[in-house]
DNA sequence: ATCGGAGATAATGTATACACAGAGTATTCT
DNA sequence: AGAATACTCTGTGTATACATTATCTCCGAT
Protein backbone atom coordinates (compact mmCIF):
# COMPACT_ATOMS: atom_id res chain seq x y z
CA UNK A 1 0.00 0.00 0.00
CA UNK A 2 2.69 2.05 1.02
CA UNK A 3 4.40 1.31 -2.19
CA UNK A 4 1.39 1.99 -4.27
CA UNK A 5 1.79 5.58 -2.68
CA UNK A 6 4.90 5.81 -3.45
CA UNK A 7 4.14 4.94 -7.31
CA UNK A 8 1.46 7.35 -7.29
CA UNK A 9 4.02 10.00 -6.09
CA UNK A 10 5.74 10.00 -9.66
CA UNK A 11 4.09 10.32 -13.19
CA UNK A 12 2.86 8.10 -14.85
CA UNK A 13 4.91 8.68 -17.68
CA UNK A 14 8.40 7.77 -15.81
CA UNK A 15 6.68 4.96 -14.52
CA UNK A 16 5.30 3.67 -17.87
CA UNK A 17 9.65 4.33 -19.24
CA UNK A 18 9.97 2.32 -16.33
CA UNK A 19 7.93 -0.56 -16.56
CA UNK A 20 8.83 -0.39 -20.16
CA UNK A 21 12.90 -0.44 -19.81
CA UNK A 22 12.55 -3.23 -17.37
CA UNK A 23 10.51 -5.18 -20.00
CA UNK A 24 13.16 -4.97 -22.79
CA UNK A 25 16.53 -5.09 -20.27
CA UNK A 26 14.34 -8.57 -19.27
CA UNK A 27 14.08 -9.71 -22.19
CA UNK A 28 10.86 -9.96 -22.35
CA UNK A 29 11.03 -8.37 -26.02
CA UNK A 30 13.67 -9.78 -28.41
CA UNK A 31 16.06 -7.38 -29.84
CA UNK A 32 14.44 -6.15 -33.43
CA UNK A 33 10.75 -7.10 -32.58
CA UNK A 34 8.32 -4.00 -33.06
CA UNK A 35 6.77 -2.89 -29.81
CA UNK A 36 2.94 -1.63 -30.53
CA UNK A 37 1.27 1.29 -28.49
CA UNK A 38 -1.41 -0.84 -27.32
CA UNK A 39 0.85 -3.55 -25.90
CA UNK A 40 2.71 -1.12 -24.47
CA UNK A 41 -0.53 0.70 -22.89
CA UNK A 42 -1.72 -3.02 -21.41
CA UNK A 43 2.23 -3.31 -19.82
CA UNK A 44 2.43 -0.07 -18.08
CA UNK A 45 -1.65 0.27 -17.44
CA UNK A 46 -1.38 3.78 -18.36
CA UNK A 47 -2.74 5.93 -21.44
CA UNK A 48 -1.09 6.29 -25.05
CA UNK A 49 -0.24 9.78 -24.10
CA UNK A 50 2.84 9.26 -21.85
CA UNK A 51 2.87 5.44 -23.09
CA UNK A 52 4.30 7.55 -26.12
CA UNK A 53 6.18 10.04 -23.69
CA UNK A 54 8.35 7.25 -22.04
CA UNK A 55 8.70 5.85 -25.91
CA UNK A 56 10.52 8.64 -27.30
CA UNK A 57 12.37 9.06 -24.01
CA UNK A 58 13.60 5.23 -24.36
CA UNK A 59 14.80 5.95 -28.53
CA UNK A 60 16.35 8.93 -27.24
CA UNK A 61 18.16 6.55 -24.69
CA UNK A 62 18.98 4.18 -26.99
CA UNK A 63 16.98 1.25 -26.26
CA UNK A 64 14.24 1.93 -29.30
CA UNK A 65 14.61 2.17 -32.44
CA UNK A 66 12.40 4.47 -34.15
CA UNK A 67 10.91 2.91 -37.53
CA UNK A 68 10.47 4.73 -40.77
CA UNK A 69 6.93 3.89 -41.36
CA UNK A 70 6.39 4.97 -37.69
CA UNK A 71 6.05 2.96 -34.32
CA UNK A 72 9.37 1.83 -32.33
CA UNK A 73 11.25 -1.50 -32.10
CA UNK A 74 13.42 -2.90 -29.72
CA UNK A 75 16.95 -1.99 -30.64
CA UNK A 76 19.31 -4.74 -31.75
CA UNK A 77 23.09 -4.68 -31.00
CA UNK A 78 25.77 -6.43 -33.23
CA UNK A 79 28.93 -7.72 -30.55
CA UNK A 80 31.30 -5.07 -32.18
CA UNK A 81 28.51 -2.24 -31.27
CA UNK A 82 28.40 -4.14 -27.75
CA UNK A 83 32.58 -3.72 -27.95
CA UNK A 84 32.03 -0.15 -29.18
CA UNK A 85 29.39 1.06 -26.60
CA UNK A 86 32.20 -0.70 -23.58
CA UNK A 87 35.75 1.28 -25.09
CA UNK A 88 33.47 4.41 -25.69
CA UNK A 89 32.68 4.39 -21.99
CA UNK A 90 36.18 3.83 -21.47
CA UNK A 91 37.16 6.97 -23.28
CA UNK A 92 34.59 8.96 -21.37
CA UNK A 93 35.40 7.63 -17.87
CA UNK A 94 38.89 8.03 -18.97
CA UNK A 95 38.17 12.19 -19.08
CA UNK A 96 36.55 12.05 -16.16
CA UNK A 97 39.48 10.68 -14.29
CA UNK A 98 41.23 13.10 -15.75
CA UNK A 99 39.06 16.01 -15.13
CA UNK A 100 39.04 14.96 -11.82
CA UNK A 101 42.92 14.56 -11.09
CA UNK A 102 43.65 18.23 -13.42
CA UNK A 103 41.13 20.24 -11.60
CA UNK A 104 42.34 18.98 -8.40
CA UNK A 105 40.29 17.46 -5.97
CA UNK A 106 40.30 17.60 -2.22
CA UNK A 107 40.90 14.29 -0.26
CA UNK A 108 37.39 14.53 1.30
CA UNK A 109 36.08 14.20 -2.32
CA UNK A 110 37.75 10.88 -2.81
CA UNK A 111 36.33 9.82 0.37
CA UNK A 112 32.67 8.33 -0.82
CA UNK A 113 34.72 6.64 -3.49
CA UNK A 114 37.58 4.83 -1.49
CA UNK A 115 34.26 3.81 1.06
CA UNK A 116 32.49 2.65 -1.85
CA UNK A 117 35.97 0.30 -2.84
CA UNK A 118 36.33 -0.97 0.51
CA UNK A 119 32.76 -1.64 0.55
CA UNK A 120 33.10 -3.96 -2.56
CA UNK A 121 36.52 -5.43 -1.19
CA UNK A 122 34.24 -7.02 1.53
CA UNK A 123 32.18 -8.70 -0.69
CA UNK A 124 34.45 -9.95 -3.49
CA UNK A 125 37.90 -11.24 -0.93
CA UNK A 126 35.37 -13.79 0.60
CA UNK A 127 35.22 -16.91 -1.71
CA UNK A 128 33.10 -18.66 -3.09
CA UNK A 129 31.23 -15.26 -4.40
CA UNK A 130 27.24 -15.76 -4.22
CA UNK A 131 24.36 -14.79 -6.31
CA UNK A 132 23.31 -11.73 -3.33
CA UNK A 133 26.95 -10.70 -2.97
CA UNK A 134 27.46 -10.63 -6.72
CA UNK A 135 24.07 -8.40 -7.11
CA UNK A 136 25.90 -6.31 -4.03
CA UNK A 137 28.67 -5.49 -6.00
CA UNK A 138 27.27 -5.02 -9.35
CA UNK A 139 25.08 -1.96 -7.45
CA UNK A 140 28.08 -0.95 -5.73
CA UNK A 141 30.12 -0.89 -8.35
CA UNK A 142 27.70 1.59 -10.39
CA UNK A 143 27.88 3.78 -7.77
CA UNK A 144 31.89 3.58 -7.83
CA UNK A 145 31.31 4.94 -11.36
CA UNK A 146 28.62 7.92 -10.41
CA UNK A 147 31.01 9.30 -8.30
CA UNK A 148 33.90 9.12 -10.45
CA UNK A 149 32.14 10.86 -13.38
CA UNK A 150 30.46 13.07 -10.59
CA UNK A 151 34.03 13.59 -9.24
CA UNK A 152 34.70 15.71 -13.04
CA UNK A 153 32.66 18.47 -11.95
CA UNK A 154 31.73 18.24 -15.44
CA UNK A 155 27.82 18.46 -15.93
CA UNK A 156 28.37 17.83 -19.76
CA UNK A 157 30.36 15.15 -18.98
CA UNK A 158 28.91 13.61 -16.53
CA UNK A 159 25.34 13.37 -18.81
CA UNK A 160 27.59 12.15 -21.86
CA UNK A 161 28.87 9.30 -19.45
CA UNK A 162 25.15 8.67 -18.24
CA UNK A 163 24.01 8.31 -21.49
CA UNK A 164 26.57 5.75 -22.74
CA UNK A 165 25.80 3.49 -19.70
CA UNK A 166 21.97 3.54 -20.20
CA UNK A 167 22.83 0.60 -22.36
CA UNK A 168 21.89 -2.40 -21.11
CA UNK A 169 24.83 -4.40 -20.75
CA UNK A 170 26.07 -1.21 -19.29
CA UNK A 171 22.98 -1.70 -16.32
CA UNK A 172 23.15 -3.12 -13.19
CA UNK A 173 21.48 -6.07 -14.18
CA UNK A 174 23.35 -8.99 -13.07
CA UNK A 175 20.82 -10.67 -11.36
CA UNK A 176 20.07 -12.38 -14.85
CA UNK A 177 24.02 -13.63 -15.01
CA UNK A 178 23.57 -17.45 -14.93
CA UNK A 179 25.55 -19.40 -11.38
CA UNK A 180 27.88 -21.23 -13.37
CA UNK A 181 29.23 -17.99 -14.70
CA UNK A 182 30.29 -16.48 -10.67
CA UNK A 183 33.56 -18.26 -11.01
CA UNK A 184 35.10 -16.55 -13.87
CA UNK A 185 33.15 -13.15 -12.99
CA UNK A 186 35.07 -13.27 -9.48
CA UNK A 187 38.19 -12.35 -11.40
CA UNK A 188 37.35 -9.91 -13.34
CA UNK A 189 36.14 -8.37 -10.07
CA UNK A 190 39.28 -8.52 -8.58
CA UNK A 191 41.09 -6.94 -11.47
CA UNK A 192 38.68 -4.22 -11.85
CA UNK A 193 38.73 -3.44 -8.42
CA UNK A 194 42.46 -3.14 -8.84
CA UNK A 195 41.72 -0.89 -11.38
CA UNK A 196 39.81 1.72 -9.36
CA UNK A 197 42.05 1.46 -6.70
CA UNK A 198 44.70 2.73 -9.40
CA UNK A 199 42.59 5.73 -10.44
CA UNK A 200 41.46 6.91 -7.41
CA UNK A 201 45.52 7.05 -6.42
CA UNK A 202 46.12 8.61 -9.73
CA UNK A 203 43.29 10.99 -9.37
CA UNK A 204 45.19 11.62 -5.60
CA UNK A 205 48.34 12.34 -6.77
CA UNK A 206 47.42 14.85 -10.03
CA UNK A 207 48.31 12.83 -12.36
CA UNK A 208 45.53 13.17 -14.88
CA UNK A 209 47.21 11.47 -18.10
CA UNK A 210 47.84 7.90 -15.58
CA UNK A 211 44.24 8.21 -14.14
CA UNK A 212 43.00 8.28 -17.91
CA UNK A 213 45.21 5.72 -19.35
CA UNK A 214 44.14 4.01 -16.52
CA UNK A 215 40.44 4.07 -17.45
CA UNK A 216 40.69 3.34 -20.84
CA UNK A 217 42.51 0.62 -20.78
CA UNK A 218 40.02 -0.97 -17.84
CA UNK A 219 37.53 -0.70 -20.44
CA UNK A 220 39.41 -2.45 -23.24
CA UNK A 221 40.07 -5.11 -20.64
CA UNK A 222 36.65 -5.61 -20.37
CA UNK A 223 35.84 -5.26 -23.71
CA UNK A 224 38.23 -8.14 -24.07
CA UNK A 225 37.02 -10.59 -21.60
CA UNK A 226 33.24 -10.15 -23.30
CA UNK A 227 34.89 -10.81 -26.36
CA UNK A 228 36.50 -14.08 -25.35
CA UNK A 229 32.98 -14.65 -22.99
CA UNK A 230 31.30 -14.76 -26.36
CA UNK A 231 33.73 -16.90 -27.98
CA UNK A 232 33.41 -19.71 -25.38
CA UNK A 233 29.21 -19.88 -25.06
CA UNK A 234 26.68 -19.74 -27.14
CA UNK A 235 25.91 -16.38 -28.77
CA UNK A 236 22.46 -17.03 -27.54
CA UNK A 237 22.02 -15.46 -24.46
CA UNK A 238 23.65 -12.19 -24.91
CA UNK A 239 22.22 -10.62 -22.04
CA UNK A 240 23.52 -12.65 -19.15
CA UNK A 241 26.97 -11.67 -21.11
CA UNK A 242 26.10 -8.58 -20.75
CA UNK A 243 25.81 -8.24 -17.52
CA UNK A 244 28.92 -9.77 -16.71
CA UNK A 245 30.49 -7.58 -18.51
CA UNK A 246 28.61 -4.51 -16.31
CA UNK A 247 30.91 -5.57 -13.55
CA UNK A 248 34.00 -3.91 -15.47
CA UNK B 1 3.47 26.64 -52.39
CA UNK B 2 6.39 23.46 -53.39
CA UNK B 3 8.12 24.63 -49.78
CA UNK B 4 4.40 24.35 -48.07
CA UNK B 5 4.45 20.93 -49.62
CA UNK B 6 7.08 19.65 -48.84
CA UNK B 7 6.45 20.63 -45.51
CA UNK B 8 4.06 18.76 -45.65
CA UNK B 9 5.45 15.60 -46.01
CA UNK B 10 7.57 15.86 -42.61
CA UNK B 11 5.56 15.32 -39.69
CA UNK B 12 4.11 18.01 -37.19
CA UNK B 13 6.44 16.56 -34.59
CA UNK B 14 9.77 17.04 -36.13
CA UNK B 15 8.62 20.34 -37.93
CA UNK B 16 8.13 21.81 -34.41
CA UNK B 17 11.26 20.18 -33.56
CA UNK B 18 13.19 22.29 -36.04
CA UNK B 19 10.98 25.51 -35.33
CA UNK B 20 11.34 25.34 -32.08
CA UNK B 21 15.37 24.59 -32.45
CA UNK B 22 15.48 27.60 -34.97
CA UNK B 23 14.36 29.92 -31.87
CA UNK B 24 16.16 28.66 -29.06
CA UNK B 25 19.55 28.91 -31.56
CA UNK B 26 18.99 31.56 -32.81
CA UNK B 27 18.25 33.68 -29.04
CA UNK B 28 14.93 34.07 -29.63
CA UNK B 29 14.48 32.42 -25.85
CA UNK B 30 17.67 33.70 -23.45
CA UNK B 31 19.24 30.59 -21.69
CA UNK B 32 17.24 30.12 -18.45
CA UNK B 33 13.73 31.34 -19.97
CA UNK B 34 10.64 29.14 -19.47
CA UNK B 35 9.27 28.05 -22.98
CA UNK B 36 5.32 27.30 -22.69
CA UNK B 37 3.52 25.13 -24.45
CA UNK B 38 0.98 27.49 -25.05
CA UNK B 39 3.84 29.64 -26.83
CA UNK B 40 5.50 26.96 -28.07
CA UNK B 41 1.89 25.75 -29.70
CA UNK B 42 1.57 29.71 -30.98
CA UNK B 43 4.85 29.43 -32.42
CA UNK B 44 4.63 26.18 -34.78
CA UNK B 45 1.40 26.19 -35.26
CA UNK B 46 0.75 22.58 -34.46
CA UNK B 47 -1.36 20.76 -31.55
CA UNK B 48 0.60 20.80 -27.88
CA UNK B 49 0.44 16.72 -28.48
CA UNK B 50 3.62 16.96 -31.36
CA UNK B 51 4.75 20.04 -29.41
CA UNK B 52 5.44 18.28 -26.05
CA UNK B 53 7.35 15.48 -28.61
CA UNK B 54 9.44 18.20 -30.01
CA UNK B 55 10.28 19.39 -26.81
CA UNK B 56 10.43 16.19 -25.00
CA UNK B 57 13.14 15.40 -27.96
CA UNK B 58 14.96 18.97 -27.26
CA UNK B 59 15.41 17.96 -23.57
CA UNK B 60 17.10 14.65 -24.76
CA UNK B 61 19.05 16.76 -27.08
CA UNK B 62 20.65 19.32 -24.58
CA UNK B 63 19.14 22.65 -26.11
CA UNK B 64 15.97 22.28 -22.93
CA UNK B 65 16.18 21.25 -19.04
CA UNK B 66 12.94 19.89 -17.59
CA UNK B 67 11.97 21.80 -14.89
CA UNK B 68 11.30 19.21 -11.81
CA UNK B 69 7.76 21.15 -11.04
CA UNK B 70 6.85 20.42 -14.92
CA UNK B 71 7.74 22.12 -18.12
CA UNK B 72 10.69 23.00 -19.59
CA UNK B 73 13.01 25.85 -19.99
CA UNK B 74 16.45 26.98 -22.22
CA UNK B 75 19.26 25.39 -20.89
CA UNK B 76 22.21 28.11 -19.39
CA UNK B 77 25.38 26.80 -20.07
CA UNK B 78 28.80 28.11 -18.03
CA UNK B 79 31.66 29.05 -20.17
CA UNK B 80 33.66 26.00 -18.40
CA UNK B 81 30.36 23.72 -19.58
CA UNK B 82 31.02 24.83 -22.97
CA UNK B 83 35.27 24.12 -22.80
CA UNK B 84 33.89 20.90 -22.11
CA UNK B 85 31.74 20.35 -24.25
CA UNK B 86 34.15 21.03 -26.86
CA UNK B 87 37.13 18.66 -25.14
CA UNK B 88 34.14 16.08 -25.19
CA UNK B 89 33.29 16.29 -28.63
CA UNK B 90 37.31 16.61 -29.58
CA UNK B 91 38.01 13.52 -27.09
CA UNK B 92 34.97 11.32 -28.97
CA UNK B 93 36.08 12.59 -32.80
CA UNK B 94 39.46 11.68 -31.78
CA UNK B 95 38.09 8.17 -30.96
CA UNK B 96 36.30 8.05 -33.97
CA UNK B 97 39.59 8.75 -35.86
CA UNK B 98 41.80 5.94 -33.74
CA UNK B 99 38.42 3.36 -35.08
CA UNK B 100 38.99 4.71 -38.48
CA UNK B 101 43.04 4.09 -38.54
CA UNK B 102 43.34 1.34 -36.81
CA UNK B 103 39.76 -0.71 -38.89
CA UNK B 104 41.65 -0.26 -42.10
CA UNK B 105 39.73 2.28 -44.52
CA UNK B 106 40.41 2.27 -48.06
CA UNK B 107 41.81 5.18 -49.73
CA UNK B 108 38.73 5.50 -51.46
CA UNK B 109 36.82 5.86 -48.38
CA UNK B 110 38.60 8.80 -47.83
CA UNK B 111 37.96 10.61 -50.83
CA UNK B 112 35.14 12.67 -49.85
CA UNK B 113 36.64 13.72 -47.59
CA UNK B 114 39.77 14.95 -49.10
CA UNK B 115 37.10 16.16 -51.68
CA UNK B 116 35.85 18.27 -48.57
CA UNK B 117 38.47 19.65 -47.46
CA UNK B 118 39.72 20.79 -51.38
CA UNK B 119 36.58 22.49 -51.45
CA UNK B 120 37.39 24.40 -48.08
CA UNK B 121 40.54 25.32 -49.33
CA UNK B 122 39.00 27.21 -52.11
CA UNK B 123 36.92 29.53 -49.94
CA UNK B 124 39.71 30.46 -46.85
CA UNK B 125 43.05 31.35 -49.24
CA UNK B 126 41.52 33.93 -50.48
CA UNK B 127 41.52 36.84 -48.46
CA UNK B 128 39.34 38.56 -46.95
CA UNK B 129 36.62 35.98 -46.40
CA UNK B 130 33.34 36.79 -47.37
CA UNK B 131 30.45 36.25 -44.67
CA UNK B 132 29.07 34.30 -47.66
CA UNK B 133 32.15 32.07 -47.81
CA UNK B 134 32.33 31.28 -44.09
CA UNK B 135 28.75 30.29 -44.27
CA UNK B 136 29.77 27.74 -46.69
CA UNK B 137 32.66 27.14 -45.07
CA UNK B 138 30.58 26.16 -41.34
CA UNK B 139 28.37 23.76 -44.01
CA UNK B 140 31.73 21.94 -45.03
CA UNK B 141 33.31 22.03 -41.86
CA UNK B 142 29.85 19.94 -40.64
CA UNK B 143 30.25 17.91 -43.44
CA UNK B 144 33.57 16.50 -42.84
CA UNK B 145 33.25 15.91 -39.22
CA UNK B 146 30.25 13.90 -40.15
CA UNK B 147 32.30 12.18 -42.81
CA UNK B 148 34.94 11.50 -40.21
CA UNK B 149 32.58 10.33 -37.72
CA UNK B 150 31.20 8.23 -40.50
CA UNK B 151 34.38 6.35 -41.03
CA UNK B 152 34.74 4.93 -37.75
CA UNK B 153 31.86 2.72 -38.72
CA UNK B 154 30.91 2.25 -35.56
CA UNK B 155 27.42 3.37 -34.90
CA UNK B 156 27.04 3.83 -31.26
CA UNK B 157 29.94 6.51 -31.81
CA UNK B 158 28.45 8.15 -34.51
CA UNK B 159 25.66 8.27 -32.22
CA UNK B 160 27.12 10.23 -29.58
CA UNK B 161 28.89 12.32 -31.27
CA UNK B 162 26.05 13.43 -32.98
CA UNK B 163 24.33 14.01 -29.64
CA UNK B 164 27.91 15.99 -27.98
CA UNK B 165 27.95 18.05 -31.43
CA UNK B 166 24.00 19.07 -31.24
CA UNK B 167 24.62 21.57 -28.47
CA UNK B 168 24.03 25.70 -30.11
CA UNK B 169 28.25 26.15 -30.17
CA UNK B 170 28.77 22.97 -32.48
CA UNK B 171 25.57 23.91 -34.87
CA UNK B 172 26.53 25.65 -38.18
CA UNK B 173 24.87 28.61 -36.86
CA UNK B 174 27.80 31.02 -38.00
CA UNK B 175 25.61 33.27 -39.45
CA UNK B 176 25.19 34.71 -36.26
CA UNK B 177 29.09 35.93 -36.17
CA UNK B 178 29.88 39.38 -36.03
CA UNK B 179 31.48 41.11 -39.14
CA UNK B 180 34.58 42.35 -37.43
CA UNK B 181 35.47 38.81 -35.87
CA UNK B 182 35.80 37.33 -39.27
CA UNK B 183 39.29 37.97 -39.89
CA UNK B 184 40.50 36.46 -36.59
CA UNK B 185 37.74 33.70 -37.60
CA UNK B 186 39.84 33.48 -40.54
CA UNK B 187 42.95 32.39 -38.73
CA UNK B 188 41.25 29.69 -36.61
CA UNK B 189 40.04 28.34 -40.24
CA UNK B 190 43.59 27.59 -41.43
CA UNK B 191 44.86 26.22 -38.50
CA UNK B 192 41.62 23.65 -38.51
CA UNK B 193 42.28 23.61 -42.13
CA UNK B 194 45.83 22.30 -41.46
CA UNK B 195 44.98 19.80 -38.63
CA UNK B 196 42.10 18.10 -40.60
CA UNK B 197 44.70 17.16 -43.10
CA UNK B 198 46.84 15.49 -40.98
CA UNK B 199 44.07 13.63 -39.70
CA UNK B 200 43.73 12.01 -42.47
CA UNK B 201 47.14 11.73 -43.45
CA UNK B 202 47.31 10.02 -40.15
CA UNK B 203 44.17 8.10 -40.95
CA UNK B 204 45.62 7.13 -44.25
CA UNK B 205 48.70 5.35 -42.91
CA UNK B 206 46.97 3.77 -40.07
CA UNK B 207 48.68 5.76 -37.14
CA UNK B 208 45.64 5.37 -35.11
CA UNK B 209 47.18 7.14 -31.84
CA UNK B 210 48.08 10.36 -34.16
CA UNK B 211 44.72 10.49 -35.80
CA UNK B 212 43.99 10.35 -32.12
CA UNK B 213 46.19 12.78 -30.73
CA UNK B 214 45.51 15.16 -33.46
CA UNK B 215 41.75 15.40 -33.34
CA UNK B 216 42.34 15.80 -29.24
CA UNK B 217 44.99 18.58 -29.79
CA UNK B 218 42.67 20.35 -32.53
CA UNK B 219 39.92 20.37 -30.00
CA UNK B 220 41.97 21.85 -26.84
CA UNK B 221 43.29 24.36 -29.58
CA UNK B 222 39.70 25.59 -30.51
CA UNK B 223 38.58 25.84 -26.73
CA UNK B 224 41.72 27.85 -26.29
CA UNK B 225 40.74 30.03 -28.80
CA UNK B 226 37.26 30.65 -27.75
CA UNK B 227 38.58 31.43 -24.21
CA UNK B 228 40.78 34.16 -25.25
CA UNK B 229 37.57 35.46 -27.54
CA UNK B 230 35.80 35.21 -24.34
CA UNK B 231 38.12 37.14 -22.40
CA UNK B 232 38.40 40.36 -25.02
CA UNK B 233 34.82 40.75 -25.88
CA UNK B 234 32.08 40.87 -23.13
CA UNK B 235 30.61 38.10 -22.13
CA UNK B 236 26.98 39.28 -23.44
CA UNK B 237 26.95 37.73 -26.69
CA UNK B 238 27.71 34.33 -26.33
CA UNK B 239 26.12 33.09 -29.48
CA UNK B 240 28.81 35.02 -31.68
CA UNK B 241 31.53 33.37 -29.70
CA UNK B 242 29.92 29.91 -30.00
CA UNK B 243 29.39 30.58 -33.99
CA UNK B 244 32.78 31.13 -33.81
CA UNK B 245 34.16 28.62 -32.31
CA UNK B 246 32.01 25.83 -34.35
CA UNK B 247 34.29 26.51 -37.22
CA UNK B 248 37.03 24.48 -35.06
C1' DA C 1 3.22 46.41 7.89
C1' DT C 2 4.31 41.82 7.21
C1' DC C 3 3.42 37.10 7.19
C1' DG C 4 0.44 33.34 6.36
C1' DG C 5 -3.33 31.07 4.32
C1' DA C 6 -6.88 30.44 1.03
C1' DG C 7 -8.67 30.90 -3.41
C1' DA C 8 -8.33 31.62 -8.24
C1' DT C 9 -5.99 31.19 -12.45
C1' DA C 10 -2.96 29.33 -15.64
C1' DA C 11 -0.19 25.72 -17.24
C1' DT C 12 1.06 20.95 -17.27
C1' DG C 13 -0.18 15.96 -17.13
C1' DT C 14 -3.47 12.65 -18.80
C1' DA C 15 -7.12 10.55 -21.42
C1' DT C 16 -9.74 9.82 -25.41
C1' DA C 17 -11.66 10.61 -29.86
C1' DC C 18 -10.77 11.23 -34.67
C1' DA C 19 -8.16 11.00 -39.04
C1' DC C 20 -5.07 8.89 -41.98
C1' DA C 21 -1.78 5.57 -43.63
C1' DG C 22 -0.20 0.96 -44.35
C1' DA C 23 -0.62 -3.87 -44.45
C1' DG C 24 -3.14 -7.91 -45.11
C1' DT C 25 -6.85 -10.49 -47.03
C1' DA C 26 -10.54 -11.56 -49.86
C1' DT C 27 -12.80 -11.23 -54.11
C1' DT C 28 -13.04 -10.62 -58.85
C1' DC C 29 -11.36 -10.50 -63.40
C1' DT C 30 -8.37 -12.25 -66.88
C1' DA D 1 -5.81 -20.76 -61.24
C1' DG D 2 -3.15 -16.79 -60.60
C1' DA D 3 -2.73 -12.08 -60.16
C1' DA D 4 -4.38 -7.60 -59.30
C1' DT D 5 -7.34 -4.51 -57.08
C1' DA D 6 -10.28 -3.05 -53.58
C1' DC D 7 -11.72 -3.15 -49.01
C1' DT D 8 -11.10 -3.74 -44.23
C1' DC D 9 -8.69 -3.56 -40.14
C1' DT D 10 -5.04 -2.42 -37.23
C1' DG D 11 -2.08 1.03 -35.58
C1' DT D 12 0.14 5.49 -35.54
C1' DG D 13 -0.25 10.72 -35.78
C1' DT D 14 -2.84 14.55 -34.25
C1' DA D 15 -6.18 17.28 -31.84
C1' DT D 16 -8.86 18.48 -28.02
C1' DA D 17 -11.18 18.02 -23.71
C1' DC D 18 -10.57 17.10 -18.86
C1' DA D 19 -8.12 16.82 -14.39
C1' DT D 20 -4.61 18.05 -11.39
C1' DT D 21 -1.04 20.70 -9.65
C1' DA D 22 1.64 24.81 -8.89
C1' DT D 23 2.04 29.55 -8.56
C1' DC D 24 0.45 34.06 -7.74
C1' DT D 25 -2.50 37.21 -5.67
C1' DC D 26 -5.46 38.98 -2.37
C1' DC D 27 -7.40 39.24 2.02
C1' DG D 28 -7.22 38.79 6.78
C1' DA D 29 -5.01 38.35 11.10
C1' DT D 30 -1.28 39.18 14.17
Amino acid sequence: MAEREAERSVSQTVRAQLALRELIVSGGLRPGERISELQAVEVTGVSRTPVRMALVRLEEEGLLEAIPSGGFMVKAFSERDILDSIELRGTLEGLAARFAAERGVSSRDLEPLKQCLDEIDGLVRREPISMEAFSSYVALNARFHVLLAELSRSPPLIRQIDRASALPFASPSGFVMAQSALPEARQILLIGQDHHRVVVDAIENREGARAEAIMREHARLAARNLRLALRNRTHLDLLPAMALISAG
